[in-house]
DNA sequence: CTAACTGTACCGTCTGGACGGTAATGTCAA
DNA sequence: TTGACATTACCGTCCAGACGGTACAGTTAG
């Protein structure tokens, strides 16, 4: 259904997030977006016919992304714990590195939350992935709650961790990975 | 510096909150949140000179609640554990509790994430105070990253955790601080 | 010929905010 | 006690600008 556009598409859809970061996600308008992009409001709307697309857009490709990478750091015939182990590299790296955030998550939100439901549901089947994969389901939890506060604090601007917390978390998370269960009830 | 109106004022930002969880976080005009406080807009201006004076008279509010709550949980002469115990606690029942997520802070993000910027402060002191009162940095920081993920789940209208999941969470982290420390490096 | 645009001109709606007015309550000097 | 004035707490109206979206004529590359 996506098709693989090379060059305006995404150039729209970087852009975008590009201007929700630098101006704030409030400013997300589309002729904002159209002048960031280099092209005509007319061309913007030629790709995406509404401001609900863009936002749809915005997510769909962010799921798209997130799923390949995940995809391809896990190769085939990995025991179900690469899973969470991969899920721990990428999530760290997208967190440590000078990546940006998706502010414009923020946008679709206050445009109409139901724009992360398709987010929400993805994540919901990772989770479920990633706990039937573990042998202590608690330990799973909170390795995939804490990973998900440190994208929260990273989304909401906070800089609360240093460099060094980031590394002892990742190190702690990995080296749960090769314990056996604690005490794991059911 | 924020006087104590029992009425008005609390009401209208009760109001800001109620809509912008009906309505959606960008809906939350001056106009609607001034017909759902059952006030006219000059009236709402007389109170909040500006919407930013609204969205900040929303952070002040929503800081001083929790530190009071939080402040009332912690009698004096506790240990520097008791402010983590109070901390799951508090979190831990605003989480399971049918209580709304805030979703006016996705208003105050599209508006300008500077608002945040009294949470994101307030919040970095209280790691520091957790952190500082913990033997053990790593679990400590695994707590509040737990937690704090837990919130972004609510606040995202994620419901991937079920309420027994929640309570694995809590009997977990409270299990935790009884605990001697592993390997606490530095 | 067609797809992929550009550019311009609009339209209706919503929004923050300014403004003037007003009723009630309080203060205080003569 | 009373009259003059000040403050508080609003109400109702108005407006300029921003916004999403439409319409359409023209242009350019394959």
């Amino acid at each position: 259904m996506s098709g693989n556009r090379p060059s305006s598409r995404s150039r729209i859809l970087a852009a975008a997030a590009a201007l929700a970061r630098d101006a704030g996600p409030g400013r997300l308008s589309l002729d904002a977006v159209a002048a960031r992009a280099g092209v005509s409001k007319g061309g913007l709307l030629y790709h995406f016919p509404s401001k609900a697309a863009l936002m749809a857009g915005l997510v769909e490709d962010y799921i798209a992304e997130f799923e390949a990478k995940l995809d391809s750091a896990i190769t085939e015939g990995d025991t179900e714990e690469a899973l969470m182990k991969a899920y721990i590299a990428l999530s760290l790296k997208s967190l440590d590195e000078k990546q940006p955030p998706a502010s414009w998550i923020f946008s679709a939100m206050a445009e109409d939350p139901d724009f992360l439901k398709p987010v929400n549901e993805f994540r919901r089947k990772l989770l479920q992935r990633l706990l039937s994969g573990s042998a202590d389901r608690t330990k799973a939890l909170m390795a995939y709650l804490a990973i998900e506060g440190m994208h929260s604090l990273k989304l909401f601007g906070s800089d609360q961790l240093s460099g060094e917390d980031r590394d002892m978390i990742e190190d702690h998370l990995l080296s749960q990975l090769n314990e056996q269960p604690t005490s794991s009830r059911q």
